[in-house]
DNA sequence: CAGGTGGCATTGTCTAGTCAATCCGCACCA
DNA sequence: TGGTGCGGATTGACTAGACAATGCCACCTG
């Protein structure tokens, strides 16, 4: 038996979906808090329990609830924090035991944590491009996840060209204190100039592993070139943001004008 | 009974959707190729037509497939289009009959079209704060909705302070072809500074609707904001960009560094 | 040949159940 | 007092069906 109605054309799945969405962008239901059980839905809504699972899934997949089994589900927060490109040009980090963004964190009251790893591979075929460099040379891959209080936040890859960073600091699998593009600077390649690109997707499998993500949860690619006075590209990060968790911010002048 | 063996911990739902995914990424599914129905999935896998659809869901909310009904799930097109904030700075556009966007799009053999609209309204509660008013302050808001062929392509809404601009061109609801900027400066307001957020969600109700975005179809928010000679904030724009039709660029030169 | 029309394959919605997995708290025992 | 184990509540996985809705295509009709 069908309980829609023929005057209503939303499926009941979608009416509960509604309605839940409305309570939650009135903030009737505040980020935290518990939704009505499955069994409590079922019986407001007069419907099976696959019914009400599946206008549930619909908004986990919106990334506004998620399921905490087997407590209930829960309504999503949204912390972002900046993340400010620019400030790659500004003056050193004060402490010369940790990188920039570790000592950003810290300042903010946080505990950052970031995992490290170094391959020399064959770039991936965005990568290649970007360096302008043929898709079999070598580069150096320099992997890193980073924690904040031990939960996942973003994913940091720098790929250089082999030719120019063998043999330096780079290769070594640990936090570099004053910046690996100061490395690169003492190696003769200054990076005097960049591009960013910047797209939302759902996240890829490995994404999904190393970020541990769960459904409904777009990411923000964030792709840096870095070139020399010369415009060679000396490098190519790719960052991979956790959307609900980052902004990213640029500032910008009009040329002519005077800057701050 | 359950299939899943018990050395096996992935659930069957899961390795439908691992596998389909797998040959996706590798390719073997090429963009816009059918995939097997689900009539033939569920022989393929032995199992009900609810656990083949559950395993296909994920895939649609990955945004790798998309059901055609009746026809079938096809592999899903991405094609990115790049979006430059910094280029409302470079000479206004040659003819004088389309805005800047408009021109671009038809240079690259599309078929642009807009459709504007303009309230007068107390501004939401983000826009107020970048604006630095009240939010019981009346603001300006013209909003555009964007098609490229005839499909949604973005969201371009921007907010003016009331007392700003009234009497203006703005209030009109019509392509202003010297661009909205150029009104500003007239008006004594030159925009010499911005600031650029970006960030990545899943979309609200009404911009699946104006967009017609359907599930697995992260957004890209860009939210522009404004500032004359004094660091008086004049405007403040909101882009809802559709995650897979567009990269947001830039460009950036180390301060200090002689720009091209 | 143009236009309608009906059948068919396919996806969409929904029911009513079973059993598994997980976490939490409480009762019980040492 | 402190662990320890068990049970209950809740979500997760899956089955085997029914009927609706949609778009396409082949066929019939004028």
């Amino acid at each position: 038996m069908t309980r829609r109605v023929a005057d209503s054309p939303k499926p009941l799945y979608q009416q509960l979906a509604d309605s839940l969405r409305a309570k939650i962008i009135s903030g009737e239901l505040s980020p935290g808090s518990q939704l009505p059980t499955e069994k409590d839905l079922c019986e407001e809504f007069a419907t099976a329990r696959q019914t009400v699972r599946h206008g549930l899934a619909v908004l986990v997949n919106e990334g506004l609830i998620s399921p905490a089994r087997p407590r209930g589900y829960f309504v999503r927060r949204h912390e972002l924090s900046y993340v400010r490109p620019q400030s790659e040009w500004r003056p050193q980090p004060s402490s010369p035991e940790m990188d920039r963004w570790m000592e950003e964190q810290t300042t903010l009251g946080r505990e950052p944590s970031q995992r490290i790893s170094v391959e020399i591979i064959q770039p991936p075929s965005k990568v290649a491009e970007r360096l302008n460099i043929q898709p079999t040379s070598l580069v150096v891959a320099r992997r890193r996840v980073r924690y904040i209080d031990s939960e996942p936040f973003n994913i940091n890859d720098t790929f250089y060209p082999y030719e120019l960073v063998k043999g330096s600091e780079i290769l070594n699998p640990a936090d570099i204190a004053r910046g690996a593009s100061q490395v690169l600077t003492e190696l003769g390649y200054e990076q005097v100039r960049a591009t960013d690109e910047i797209e939302a997707r759902m996240p890829l499998p490995d994404e999904v592993a190393r970020l541990e993500l769960g459904p409904g949860n777009p990411v923000l690619v964030h792709r840096l070139t870095g070139y020399t006075a010369n415009d060679e590209p000396v490098r190519c990060t790719v960052n991979v943001l956790i959307g609900s968790k980052h902004v990213v911010l640029f500032e910008r002048v009009k040329p002519g004008k005077a800057s701050l």
